[in-house]
DNA sequence: CTATATTACTAACACGTGTTAGTAACTCGT
DNA sequence: ACGAGTTACTAACACGTGTTAGTAATATAG
């Protein structure tokens, strides 16, 4: 236990070479003429030895590190509120160890401004960072650029070249306010996921508005609340649009979390769903094919969006050209009971 | 953007001192006698040129990473099936960044057996890892811990003196089915969580035949039905207990995950929860809040025990006397309304 | 038989830090 | 005026690897 490690010098000397020919034969370097005897012994001494190279040292002498680091600017509650961050996590982790990388994972304390992930590529702790949750006031990221550093975005900020992936929040929101208008709604509501503050949120109600706008509805902007992540806020809010003179038929709700607390204010005032209000979430949580009634919603690919994130930062980080730097993933509607399209009549 | 590097080298030329002054006014070496006026230069030259000391060299230096390894050996799915493993993950690195440590994010894919983790400590990626998901059959586990690799686990193991932090499944389990039994219930059913296979089964399930037992109910195995940590599972389950010809008037159901299908079982045939059948669950997921009714169950310690399993292994890493390696964190139960809990009378 | 090419290696440097042992210069007590 | 102690540094080594340039020994060609 406190015995010294075992180093490539120990290997070479028992297999009677030097230091330098271990190396070329547990690397395996091409164009190097290594004796087939040697190369048995070298493998030999090295496994009788349990040789293994010191990841530090070779980091060292590389000058890269094989690391990404992932760094996340929500707060927990907000990035893991639902299935999403994980698996945008276990996508991203996937993609690294596939290409002999590995995934620092870097959370930002919330209110810590001091810019903490500065040092994990300024101190070389990892080769670049995909970063989660970009705020577009954010001078570290411009500074950190403007060094050389690799950033991958999740997630776009308005007006600027920085490489990023992103969901395709218009196109889905676009695609979940169709549905319901194919399904015979005209006066459809909508309840944000979030503060418009937030990118995505505006996005989807860019989407909703599209679609509106493409079928000749008047978009009307009485039928939009603003939710807040949670599902209160969506019972506040639909219970909002509930009081209205002219009740909606069909409700999109840009959230399933926020959705939760819509069908609730729904129920609450003895109305059913579809039936009297069709209801079509977003993001599609584990739980939302078990709600009653199981809600349709659109689904996010998270998985893909790490994959492709710690990808194309690798791209980057090898040097390779790369001539599509910001991606944008599309999202599937899943139809399932909430928006009525399953009921065998429409009145 | 490829201008070399800016070495402690560096700075020490420009404050025109020795490199090795460098370090000492940098890291603020005890007991080095420096001059305030040299102090303050080579601050300033630092400064000036925006040096980083590079982490990589000095882990080669120091002879230790400063980095944890989180090895996550159950699946995706499982794993991240809710709010639970995104918590521990949360708590640890928190409890990691709080003492200096970065956190590396390992999963294994599912199916590799070839021991990839091996290599985190190996390699020295890491001066130790917490492992979530131990089985009992891990050779590689008690071989690198015969090499004095430090290592924590999330979850028991049987027998074994490897340091674990673990929630209290049997305290949890027992804490539910008596709050069942102190509503007046006598004929209690349990649906497990998952098959014996896994620990947390079993251990939930002694909890739950504990609490009879000192209630002095008889214990009845006919009550008792395995889940499988889907929806589908407790709903078939529950299908099976309401076949049977005395029918339960509570049940324990060790995973809110899979008391979802149970209670869409109980409607499907008209009965009401918490009227004809009162339920309890386990895990308290961020959904259980919302569900209808909103589910009675138990509140697991995440973020304490990616703290505990962070904060364990900091300590054994740092060589401290470590009196308590095996920690078991208490649960919590939460009284919603699907227990019956709220009802004025019980008949 | 000699010049050249090939084979099979190795010596030495680079990566950037932390740290131990040592050394001038200067102060101080006697 | 001299030895001892203090102050303020620095030279040199260690950490363990990858890699470039070079070198003997052997094979091949003319």
């Amino acid at each position: 236990m406190s015995t010294k490690r075992v180093t490539s010098h120990d290997v070479a000397r028992l297999a009677g070479v030097s230091r330098t020919t271990v190396s070329f034969v547990l690397n395996n370097v091409p164009g190097m003429q290594i004796s087939e005897d040697t190369r048995r012994r070298v493998f030999e001494a090295a496994r009788q030895l349990n040789y293994h190279p010191d990841a530090t040292a070779r980091r060292m002498a590389a000058g890269q590190t094989n690391v990404i680091g992932f760094v996340l600017r929500q707060s927990h509650e907000q990035a893991f509120a639902d299935h999403f961050m994980p698996q945008v996590l276990s996508g991203l982790s996937q993609a690294a160890s596939a290409q002999g990388f590995h995934t620092l994972f870097e959370p930002i304390p919330p209110g810590d401004n001091s810019g903490t992930y500065l040092r994990l590529i300024n101190e070389r702790h990892a080769d670049g960072i995909v970063l989660s949750g970009p705020r577009s006031d954010d001078e570290d990221l411009l500074k950190i650029r403007a060094e050389g550093a690799k950033v991958v975005l999740l997630g776009q900020l308005p007006d600027s070249d920085i490489p990023f992936v992103d969901v395709d929040n218009v196109g889905g929101a676009c695609m979940a306010t169709q549905h319901l208008i194919e399904l015979g709604h005209q006066r459809i509501a909508m309840i944000t996921n979030a503060p418009l503050a937030y990118t995505a949120s505006t996005a989807r109600l860019a989407g909703y508005r599209q679609a509106l706008t493409l079928s000749g509805i008047q978009s009307d902007d009485r039928l939009v609340r603003y939710g807040n992540f949670t599902p209160q806020s969506g019972y506040t809010a639909m219970n909002d649009l509930l009081a209205q003179e002219l009740r909606p038929t069909a409700v999109f709700v840009a959230s399933d979390t926020v959705a939760l607390g819509a069908v609730q204010a729904i129920r609450q005032v003895g109305l059913r769903v579809p039936e009297d209000i069709a209801l079509v979430g977003f993001d599609d949580i584990p739980l939302a094919e078990f709600m009653d009634p199981p809600l349709t919603t659109i689904r996010l690919p998270a998985l893909g969006l790490g994959f492709g994130g710690a990808d194309l930062l690798i791209r980057l980080i090898s040097g390779d050209e790369v001539n599509l730097t910001q991606i944008i993933l599309e999202t599937q509607l899943v139809v399932r009971d909430s928006s009525g399209a399953n009921l065998s009549i429409r009145k």
